[in-house]
RNA sequence: GCUCGAGUGGUGGAAUUGGUAGACACGUUGGACUUAAAAUCCAAUGAGCAGUAAUGUUCGUGCGGGUUCAAGUCCCGCCUCGAGUACCA
């Protein structure tokens, strides 16, 4: 019979509760330490295992860090907009704030049964009124804000429109849209309203803009690029495809640059890092542009290689290019135009897909060559993207596989200009070591030197320059759903007019219907009430829409990343009715000191968040750029699912090992019906689900073997194991402790309770320390020093592996030392005391009845740590390595004649290498303390 | 294709800057307690060889080389698995 846990866990859980023991202090002179777990979005499957696993980490370093005298904030809240809310919505007309509340107060009775030691007093959900007030807020920022390139950050859009009215756009270095007009100051005064309005939407941080997007008809929504994962949704896997449509967009690629160079000052993962550099994209080269044939237009191409220059033999656009039809000539319109009409037809998937597919077509127009004047032609290729760089290049097939491959399809001459270099089979790609050759001024050079110096050229004659490209594009803000914040936004005259912040949060309405209208507009177009009277300043309905004083509102919500991108500065000061957070809790707070999730933010959320950081950094609000300093990616805890084989075209399954050779088709199976030995329990199957009653299953030695895979935990998978469960067997220290036990949090590992009983015993063992027949009891005497170097050794390693992270090596610490301690029939007080504040963080209710048991009034979560004493922690330091009595090695080349015995040698400890001699021959001593000795003689 | 990770007993996994590989746990085997079972406790457990035994000894961290007195760890070349990304010019 194990210890009382469940009496032990409800009995804590309450104390905690009522006592607000985990409420942040505010503002104190103790040192902050901010701890954050990545906010859940309350799904109605509830906490699986894999859930908790990132909690149980931050919540053993929050309890740790509050043990060591530092004011900690772990807070945690509800991502509660989103789209399997709403799909659940369209499916049942129930409203998504109802399963919301529903699903959150499960997720909360879960998360409180595992001793959690969250600061729930600072909940956030974003989808309160209350929290997304300052989220729309935020938005209307964006949008009164541009970004100055010279003052590399945003400064507010008022600052820019003075800046025009006096001088006009020619001394303003912005990001901005490519194609934005330069203006005068006397052309700007002559603009009507609505028409500077239009135009300073091409400076905006957001803005509305015509673009390409993510269009996928299956949700009835555009998607960022990061919700598309090769060509389908990420949600759903609906396929997804180009259209162009009015979306409002964030300009993130201003801060393109700065998202990158910022990854130098945080402590982030290496491959997440990756990730975001990747997304990012950088791309160094030059712009180079050809002028097209019996025209003043120039075509302007991004290359990475201006030092082939000399390989082009012909130009490719994309078939999305703006200038496609002006330059095509007469003989190649229809050529073209079907050309153009086919790959606009051709999903992102299909062109994925068919990624090998060679095709193209012939303009009939030529260029001529920035340097040479030599006549090229200009193709259109779908293997050129309109998105990216230009929307063309300058084909150099010596040089470029694609540009090869197509050359190669199409018969375009190849030019080589590589010193000694064999093109007849393959371009020619890397860089390195090659030498230029016909190239004219360029022969004889490098790689590194020929780019140098064509750029040089072409900036003299004024046909190109270095340039810069990204990867990153601008994040599209617009979701044609209901389940998400509206934007704050009204239309006069097509222009869209910001709702003064006063009279935020604009709340979204209730609709009859919550998938979009018949006409395509978005469910918010169902609403009867969804105008905005300026006069009143409230929203009114439809029908007073005189488009004088009463206007529509924006029927677009926003995007799931948006409640998320600044979520952490909420909970700084999360009540507050004024502001978003109060400058004294901004600059108590600052940032995130320790943040966990999983690495598949990597390129949404967490790009997102560091950008509204930057943002709002630049805007003063926030007193630091960054906003969480180190963070760690814990990893998925995957389920092991189990299959039955049935038969092909029948009603029977076989065990596993009966199907080889035979046609078989995998079926899941609940895995809470298959034991360890992957025995299946056939009998409950059967009553499991309809379709297996009637089914026969052949057994092999009398059992039924299932086959296992290890899988992502899902529902439909029927391989998820709930926490509940377990904490009903085992209890929530042994759940939490096994977590850890599993292996580095930062690891994916599949979920197994086969070791499960292992941390039990534990925590058994550990219990039964205190007890001696049941009966609690402690000896006050002093404590032997075995018994006290276990307990430093302990503090010392579990220490050290809380502050690197490496929590499954402390959980096999306190296991060592309790077998030590039960060995050595340890119960002294003063011992046991200090080993129970160092186990606390890990098995907290356990932990708070045995100090409750040894007479203390105060939560144990009040406590300071205990220190290692270094006296105790002493090593045979005496008799090894010092003196060489003990067991060495030696290294002895063949031949030597002194025996192993003979030698005697004395090592001073600090030093690593000395030479002694033994009488005659000079030895060669190599000492590492504490460690193994070898000799050369 | 490119980028980044990772390969250690039957299993999950330990191993500071290169310094006694396999901690801890599961599992397995044997034993104690028990009428019996559960629970608990004790012992053995990488593989091989020699020995009644203590013990000795060889091989062992995906494969092949290298550096070093010393390599799971560093270097070079492969193989396998995982993640991300992909006509990005």
């Amino acid at each position: 019979m194990g210890y009382p846990f469940h009496e032990i866990e409800h009995k804590w859980q309450a104390f905690w509760a009522k006592k607000q023991t985990f409420k942040a202090q505010e503002l104190n002179d103790k040192p902050k330490y901010y701890v954050l777990d990545m906010f859940p979005y309350p799904s109605g499957a509830g906490l699986h295992v894999g859930h908790p696993l990132g909690y149980i980490a931050s919540d053993i370093v929050t309890r740790y860090k509050r043990h060591k005298g530092f004011n900690v904030l772990h807070p945690q809240g509800y991502d509660s907009f989103g789209l399997p809310a709403e799909q659940y919505a369209i499916q049942t007309g129930q409203h998504p704030a109802i399963t919301t509340k529903a699903n959150i107060k499960r997720y909360r009775e879960q998360l409180d049964r595992l001793g959690f030691s969250f600061d729930w007093s600072r909940e956030v959900r974003t989808s309160d009124p209350a929290y997304y007030r300052w989220t729309q807020w935020i938005f209307s920022l964006l949008f009164d804000s541009w970004y100055d390139t010279d003052k590399n950050k945003a400064r507010p859009i008022n600052e820019l429109i003075r800046i025009i009215e006096q001088a006009g756009t020619s001394d303003i270095n912005a990001l901005c849209d490519d194609d934005t007009p330069a203006l005068s100051a006397n052309a700007w005064k002559k603009l009507k309203p609505h028409e500077q309005q239009a135009y300073l939407l091409y400076y905006r941080l957001t803005y509305l803009a015509e673009t390409e997007v993510n269009w996928c008809p299956a949700l009835g929504t555009v998607l960022a690029n990061d919700e598309v994962v090769q060509g389908v949704s990420e949600r759903g896997g609906h396929p997804v495809e180009r259209k162009k449509m009015k979306q409002w967009s964030m300009r993130i690629s201003a801060y393109a640059d700065r998202l990158l160079q910022g990854l130098n000052d945080i402590d982030w993962p290496e491959p997440l890092k990756e990730m975001q550099r990747n997304w990012i994209g950088k791309s160094i080269g030059a712009s180079v542009r050809f002028q097209i044939e019996n025209s003043t237009k120039e075509i302007e191409v991004f290359t990475t290689r201006p030092d082939t220059l000399f390989g082009v033999t012909f130009l490719t656009l994309a078939p999305e290019h703006d200038w496609v039809d002006e330059l095509t000539t007469a003989a190649q319109k229809e050529a073209v135009s079907s050309y153009v009409r086919q790959s606009a037809q051709r999903s992102e998937r299909d062109r994925m897909s068919e990624v090998s597919k060679i095709t193209g077509v012939f303009t009939g127009a030529y260029a001529h060559h920035p340097i040479t004047n030599e006549k090229v032609p200009i193709w259109i290729g779908d293997y050129v993207l309109a998105g990216y760089g230009t929307g063309a290049v300058m084909a150099v097939p010596c040089g470029d596989q694609r540009d090869f491959d197509f050359a190669t399809h199409f018969n375009i001459p190849i030019k080589n200009i590589f010193k000694d270099v064999d093109i007849s089979k393959a371009a020619h790609v890397a860089k390195e070591n090659t030498v230029m050759a016909q190239s004219d001024f360029l022969d004889g050079l490098s790689y590194e030197e020929a780019t140098i110096k064509v750029i040089e050229q072409l900036t003299q004659s004024g046909m190109g320059e270095g340039a810069v490209t990204y990867r990153l594009r601008d994040a599209v803000f617009s979701r044609q759903r209901y389940w998400g914040e509206p934007i704050p936004v009204y239309y006069v005259n097509d222009q869209p007019q910001l709702i003064d912040e006063a009279y935020l949060p604009l709340i979204l309405p209730e609709v009859s219907k919550y998938l979009p209208t018949e006409d395509g507009a978005p469910p918010l177009g169902n609403a009867t009430d969804w105008a905005w009277d300026t006069q009143q300043n409230r929203v009114v309905s439809n029908d007073l829409i005189d488009y004088k004083t009463v206007f529509p509102l924006e029927k677009n919500t926003m995007p799931g990343w948006a409640g998320s991108s600044w979520y952490f500065n909420r909970y700084m000061d999360p009540h507050n009715q004024e502001v978003f957070a109060s400058k004294e809790a901004l600059n108590y707070w600052k940032e995130v000191d320790l943040y966990l999730g999983g690495s598949e933010h990597a390129t949404g959320h967490l790009l997102y968040a560091r950008f509204w950081q930057y943002f709002l950094y630049d805007m003063g609000l926030v007193p630091v750029q960054n906003f969480a300093k180190k963070l760690i990616n814990q990893g998925m805890i995957l389920g092991e699912s189990a299959f039955a084989y049935r038969l092909k075209d029948s009603q029977t399954f076989l065990s596993k090992g009966l199907c080889s050779g035979k046609e078989v088709v995998p079926v899941h199976v609940d895995v809470s019906l298959v034991s360890h030995q992957n025995e299946l329990d056939v009998a409950a199957v059967k009553k499991w689900q309809p379709h297996f009653a009637d089914a026969t299953f052949e057994l092999e030695n009398g059992k039924f073997i299932v086959g296992r895979e290890v899988e992502k935990m899902s529902k439909s998978k029927y391989n998820v194991v709930n926490p509940d469960a377990i904490c009903y067997q085992y209890g929530a220290d042994t759940l939490r402790m096994y977590e850890m036990f599993l292996g580095p949090v930062e690891q994916a590992k599949p979920w197994n309770t086969a070791g499960i009983s292992g941390v039990y015993n534990f925590l058994n063992k550990y219990w039964r320390l205190f007890h001696q027949e049941n009966t609690f009891s402690l000896n006050d005497t002093p404590a032997s020093k075995e018994a006290l170097k276990i307990l430093h050794k302990t503090i010392e390693k579990v220490t050290q592996d809380i502050e690197q992270f490496s929590l499954n090596t402390s959980v096999s610490s306190f296991m060592i030392a309790t077998n030590e301690l039960t060995a050595l029939k340890c119960t002294n007080r003063e011992i046991l005391e200090p080993l129970t504040v160092l186990l606390a963080p890990f098995a907290p209710h356990i932990c708070e009845e045995l100090w409750a048991l040894m007479g203390h009034k105060e939560s144990i979560s009040t406590v300071p740590y205990p220190v290692a004493d270094p006296q105790h922690l002493q090593e045979d330091t005496k008799e090894y390595p010092i003196s060489f009595n003990g067991k060495l090695r030696f290294t002895l080349p063949l031949g030597t004649a002194l025996s192993k015995d003979e030698i005697e040698v004395a090592v001073m400890q600090d030093d690593r290498t000395q030479t002694y001699l033994d009488g005659k021959t000079p030895i060669k001593v190599i000492v590492v303390p504490n460690k193994i000795v070898n000799i050369v003689i």
